[in-house]
DNA sequence: CTCCAGGGGTTCC
DNA sequence: GGAACCCATGGA
């Protein structure tokens, strides 16, 4: 087992807010993932840490850093809050209703793929179409036969679309195909994406056949960890468009639909707001409109 | 039955 | 450049 310092991170707040789709609750708190071929059982300890246990593939004490780096526990979030809620006070109600939220740090051709599945979709069935992804075409993990890793690019860039009719992905297996394709052919090197500007970076993933603007900057943020393609007055202006522009009703559908863009974590916190208002309510007001 | 869910492509003007 | 309409699924 490998203890860490949550350092404020929430398990249910960060992993079920929509960022991932590969964690799944289970009793007493605790949440069961896989990430890059490792799966393990995560929950909360005495002491604010976070208590992680090996199931299949490499221990969790073998490699802190790397957990460290997936759940961003090296960054101090405490004071990027303290930033945005003394900028904006609409924000600062937003982050109250899921202050335990972290951008986690991603693998790249997972991230990319997940978010060309979860376009118009919504995120039980993003979870089920990625779950029969993974059992079908993914590596099972050595240790116990239920965990699978996600499929390579290498993996699926020969195959057709009949073979992921057994996703019920609906036009969006064209869209995986072709993100594999290029994948497999060194056009999405995760390296050199990381190491580009954004804006080519950007440019590149939208490349791909079914990346538009919001793809492509869930695939920067969570998959590539390009914090620098959201500054945070960036996510300032972003969420204070949605947030403090009276005719705008619902302001995360606004940050997804309107602006074409996300606005980082500030986004994340948007949604958490929403959420707690009651997600099928569309009567919930704009905090800023108050 | 209709509506729509955390988009994007295509086709118009 | 923006608006309308299409795309497959499955749940409400």
């Amino acid at each position: 087992m490998l203890y860490l310092d949550a350092n404020g991170l929430d398990l249910a707040q960060t992993l079920q807010c929509g960022q991932c789709f590969r964690w799944q609750p289970g009793p007493a708190g605790s949440w069961t993932g896989v990430v890059a071929g490792r799966a393990v059982r995560a929950e909360h300890a005495p002491g604010g840490r976070i208590c992680l246990t090996g199931l299949a593939g490499p221990a969790p004490e073998a490699e802190p850093a790397f957990w460290v780096r997936y759940f961003a526990l090296d960054l101090d979030y405490p004071a990027l809050q303290a930033r945005m809620q003394a900028a904006h006070k609409g924000l600062a109600g937003c982050i109250a209703c899921a202050p335990g939220i972290r951008v986690l740090r991603q693998p790249f051709f997972e991230t990319l793929i997940t978010f060309l599945i979860s376009q118009n979709n919504n995120i039980p069935r993003i979870t089920g179409i990625v779950d029969r992804l993974c059992r079908g075409l993914g590596q099972p993990l050595e240790g116990e036969g239920r965990f699978f890793a996600f499929p390579t690019a290498e993996r699926l860039a020969p195959l057709a679309e009949a073979d992921l009719a057994f996703l019920r992905a609906g036009w969006r297996s064209g869209y995986i195909l072709d993100a594999a394709r290029r994948a497999a052919a060194g056009q999405l090197e995760e390296d050199a994406l990381r190491a580009m500007p954004l804006a080519g970076a950007r440019a590149r993933l939208m490349e791909v056949r079914g990346v538009g603007p919001k793809v492509a900057d869930c695939a920067l943020l969570y998959g590539l960890g390009r914090w620098d393609a959201y500054p945070v007055d960036v996510w300032m202006r972003r969420a204070g468009q949605a947030l403090f522009t009276r005719r705008v009703k619902d302001p995360a559908a606004y940050l997804n639909r309107k602006t074409g863009g996300c606005a980082g974590i500030a986004q994340q916190y948007i949604f958490a707001w929403a959420r707690s208002t009651g997600l099928t309510e569309k009567t919930h007001k704009n905090p800023a409109c108050d």
